[in-house]
RNA sequence: GCCCAGGUGGCGGAAUUGGUAGACGCACAGGACUCAAAAUCCUGCGAUCGCAAGGUCAUGAGGGUUCGAUUCCCUCCCUGGGCACCA
């Protein structure tokens, strides 16, 4: 066998298919259509690690997979260069984020380039492209236009270190900032946001319609988007001429409640206590809370209150008074940011108990019975006493809360509007003019884009305004209305924005009149297979958002933009640990690549578990997947012109399992098959000629230069990628022999080679001859369970 | 606390309309080739008792259903992920 020159084959055959145009989709042609993307790069100084290309492997054998198979294919790359990391690269490094992101562009696409993948790079985007972001600029323009894009000046989260402002999904559980774990503040500023909460609805339900998506991907957004389906109760306060409306998911323990919570924010907070004795106190209270955030403010779980001095009525029990307090559990931002409180919330219990607060119970013998189990049988409940509460009751009851005018239905959602607008330099600038006249005026389309301008100092300022402020040139226009003076809207875009629509971009890139052309979404959209890992909620449901936005302004046709969701595993360092920096563990693909190759490196990261699992590295494991493509390579020498008879069955079962393997994202499976059938030949010490082609083009898509090598050496035309897909015979690919096992009482005691589809009578005769097997079927079977191709077992 | 996904040799993992647990690969051990080493090839490799034939135990723990359970049911433990003072 000739040494196998990694090295040679894969620049060889790389410089031969770019020559080819090998992998240039099609656009025009009647084939069935394959979308299969990638969740495109973050372009990063640090270049890829051995984890980044799992994904894109997977992706690249699924597309020529399916090109093998007849589909012409859509699988394509781009860059989402836009945000915080490459600006403070930038700042860092002390260059311009353009230069920097250009450079990291060049370097991931020199890395991708090593290893052989099929993408079509005569579709390459990049968000920060401006005739890209002129589109995500128009999509922002049609949002405003239909009122799901708006200004507020809600307090909102703020990143010290950033600099900027955040949405809640930037936000970590423990309260710190997604990008830098600085503590997050709350600060009040004028921010952009768009309305996601308006399809907070319809992004729940449509989740059921994806039946092709991970269900912990799911749950996660289920979660995110938190819909509690409850009433609100309106109280009006004694001796007041308004009244507070709370918001209750649990409405059979109503009766329960004997006091109101109010949330420091809450809007009728200063006019409940105005002129009351509380008033310092409260007041003081509500602005103590406003200057800690969310998690300095519950921390260890401390209830903390004050008592407002005021009363409301309790609608469910006439002339019953329910005191009002304000405290640090309450949130604005759930239900009506007023509650009910009883005796049947842990958390309520204690915070009566800590300020000496009657409580009333509604189930139960005076032990604690939580009312989140929804059970037990209600006393002391009005009309509903005596009866046990169910699903059924739940309803009757708010029906009739409903019809006596005592309470709403109403739902809430956990989700927030989108803070769409960041003090930062590298984003889309939010395409308004602010008009002293005219207000806010959209940008005409004709001017779009417009440009992210050159500037002096791109770090942020810390103002709560972008550095664009600072160019005077820039932000002076006349107003597009009246003409007079204005300014442009200088913040600019967060990071997801180009990652939510770019997709579309794809099937159409170079289109600079519109969109996306609907003739061509059409043929192309949805996605059929997206592919990455990370993301389950923030990209995920903001790709959402505004994919059903573009389907509701009919420029798109699905109401979701990815079909079928698979969800990657990451790769760790070989100690266990997270590829970073800091262990300096990384382990580059390049390296990979210049010692065993980019094929064993393919064949290794699909070969190394379960495509979701997060496995740690091994090199003593791609060690061995490089050994077995030597061991292809050898096989050439056992090759001869008739095929082998003994091979068939084998070659068929291999065919059937790598087609389905390869379907179903079970990469690691479908490696072993192909292990398999090439330890049989080395066993039969012989291979037909076409025998080893079928061979070759299974092993294609995950070891694509070494089988083009190989298919070339044997005397095949170029190229293999151009083959068609082996089509495997049910019939041939089951043997006429099998084994199965014999059991006595359901314990194995061998097992018997007998033809296919043996009868019992005939499988007992060989058991009877059978010198081994004869002794554990000398009695007389009570009964006899006969599986035809599994088991016999004899039950005595 | 709630929800989701998992728990199988020294390691990654395979097998589930219930039917021979540990495929495939790695690591390890022994052997062949070699002056030697690497590479390659052959053999072994869950635990335990046994010279062997063979037996017993074993898929996080404990119960259950079944001729038969990694697979189904119940209770519990652990790991990873999401949500969480959410009313």
């Amino acid at each position: 066998m000739e040494p196998y020159d990694h090295k040679a084959i894969e620049s060889k055959w790389q410089k031969r298919w770019a020559e080819a145009s090998l992998y240039k989709t099609n656009a025009s042609t009647d084939k069935p259509k394959q979308y299969i993307l990638d969740m495109f790069p973050y372009p990063s100084g640090e270049g890829l690690h051995v984890g980044h290309p799992k994904g894109y492997i997977a992706t690249d054998i699924y597309s020529r997979y399916k090109k093998m198979n007849g589909f012409e294919v859509l699988h394509p790359m781009g860059w989402d260069a836009f945000g915080l990391p490459a600006e403070n690269f930038a700042i860092k490094h002390k260059v311009h984020p353009r230069v920097a992101v250009e450079k990291n562009i060049a370097n991931f696409k020199n890395q991708l380039a090593l290893l052989g993948f099929n993408y079509d790079w005569t579709r390459e985007i990049n968000t920060t492209d401006p005739a890209f972001y002129k589109w995500t600029q128009w999509i922002f323009l049609k949002l405003f236009e239909k009122g799901l894009a708006h200004q507020s000046f809600e307090p909102i989260n703020w990143c010290p270190s950033c600099q900027t402002g955040l949405a809640n999904e930037d936000v970590n559980a423990d309260g710190t900032c997604e990008r830098c774990d600085s503590t997050v503040t709350k600060k009040p500023m004028r921010q952009w946001v768009l309305k996601i909460t308006e399809y907070a609805d319809r992004m729940l339900q449509d989740l059921d319609s994806l039946t092709e998506w991970p269900e912990h991907i799911k749950e996660a957004q289920r979660n995110w988007i938190g819909k509690k389906e409850g009433i609100i109760v309106s109280h009006p306060v004694v001796d007041q001429d308004f009244a507070i409306e709370t918001f209750s998911a649990y409405p059979a323990w109503m009766y329960a409640d004997t006091y109101v919570v109010l949330a420091p924010e809450h809007p009728l907070v200063p006019k409940l206590v105005q002129g009351l004795e509380t008033e310092q106190e409260v007041l003081q209270f509500v602005s103590l809370m406003a200057s800690k955030t969310m998690l300095e403010r519950t921390e260890g779980k401390e209830k903390l209150g004050v008592f407002t001095g005021c009363y409301v009525e309790d609608p469910y029990r006439e002339g019953a008074r329910m005191p009002v307090w304000v405290a640090n559990f309450a949130l604005m931002n759930f239900g009506t940011g007023a509650i009910r409180c009883s005796g049947h919330d842990e958390r309520d219990v204690a915070f009566a108990e800590k300020y000496n607060i009657p409580l009333r119970t509604v189930v139960g013998d005076g032990t604690f019975v939580n009312a989140h189990l929804n059970e037990g049988t209600l006393k002391d409940s009005g009309p509903f006493t005596g009866k046990t509460i169910s699903p059924t009751l739940i309803a009757e009851m708010v029906e009739w809360m409903v019809k006596m005018g005592i309470a709403k239905r109403k739902t809430s959602y956990k989700i927030q509007d989108w803070v769409f607008s960041r003090q930062r330099y590298w984003g889309e600038p939010i395409p308004v003019i602010h008009c002293k006249k005219c207000g806010v005026v959209p940008v005409p389309e004709k001017d779009l884009p417009v440009l992210l301008p050159d500037v002096d100092h791109y770090e942020p300022t810390g103002t709560g305004e972008s550095p664009l402020a600072a160019i005077e040139s820039w932000v002076n226009v006349p107003c597009p209305s009246c003409g007079g003076d204005a300014k442009r809207e200088t913040n600019t875009m967060p990071q997801w924005a180009g990652s939510s629509w770019y997709w579309l971009r794809f099937m159409d890139p170079h289109n600079a009149s519109e969109l996306v052309n609907q003739n061509i979404e059409k043929k192309w959209g949805p996605v059929d297979v997206y592919v990455g890992g990370d993301h389950a909620v923030r990209h995920l449901i903001y790709a959402r958002f505004w994919h059903k936005f573009l389907y509701d302004i009919n420029l798109v046709s699905t109401l979701e933009p990815f079909t079928r969701l698979e969800f990657l595993g990451f790769v760790l360092a070989e100690d266990g640990r997270k590829m970073s920096k800091r262990w300096g563990n990384i382990i580059n693909p390049d390296d990979i690549v210049h010692s065993v190759g980019a094929d064993s490196m393919r064949v290794y990261e699909m070969f190394m578990g379960p495509f979701e699992n997060t496995v740690p590295w091994s090199t003593n494991g791609l060690v061995g997947s490089r050994r077995f493509i030597e061991r292809v390579l050898r096989l050439r020498d056992s090759v001869r012109s008739e095929d082998v008879a003994a091979l068939e069955t084998i070659l068929h079962q291999t065919v059937q399992k790598v087609s389905e393997d390869i379907e179903k994202f079970k990469f690691n499976t479908a490696v072993s098959a192909l292990m398999i059938f090439v330890n049989e030949v080395e066993k039969q010490k012989t291979i037909g000629k076409k025998q080893y082609d079928t061979l070759l083009i299974l092993i294609a898509p995950f070891a694509p230069h070494v089988t083009e090598e190989l298919w070339e050496r044997i005397g095949n035309h170029f190229s293999i990628h151009q083959e068609m897909w082996p089509i495997f015979d049910p019939a041939k690919a089951t043997s006429d022999k099998v084994e199965i096992a014999v059991q006595v009482g359901g314990k194995t005691k061998g097992s018997i080679r007998i033809s296919r589809d043996l009868e019992e009578g005939e499988v007992f005769i060989r058991i009877k001859n059978d010198q081994k097997l004869s002794k554990y079927v000398d009695f007389k079977p009570k009964k006899v369970i006969y599986v035809k191709n599994k088991i016999i077992n004899f039950i005595p």
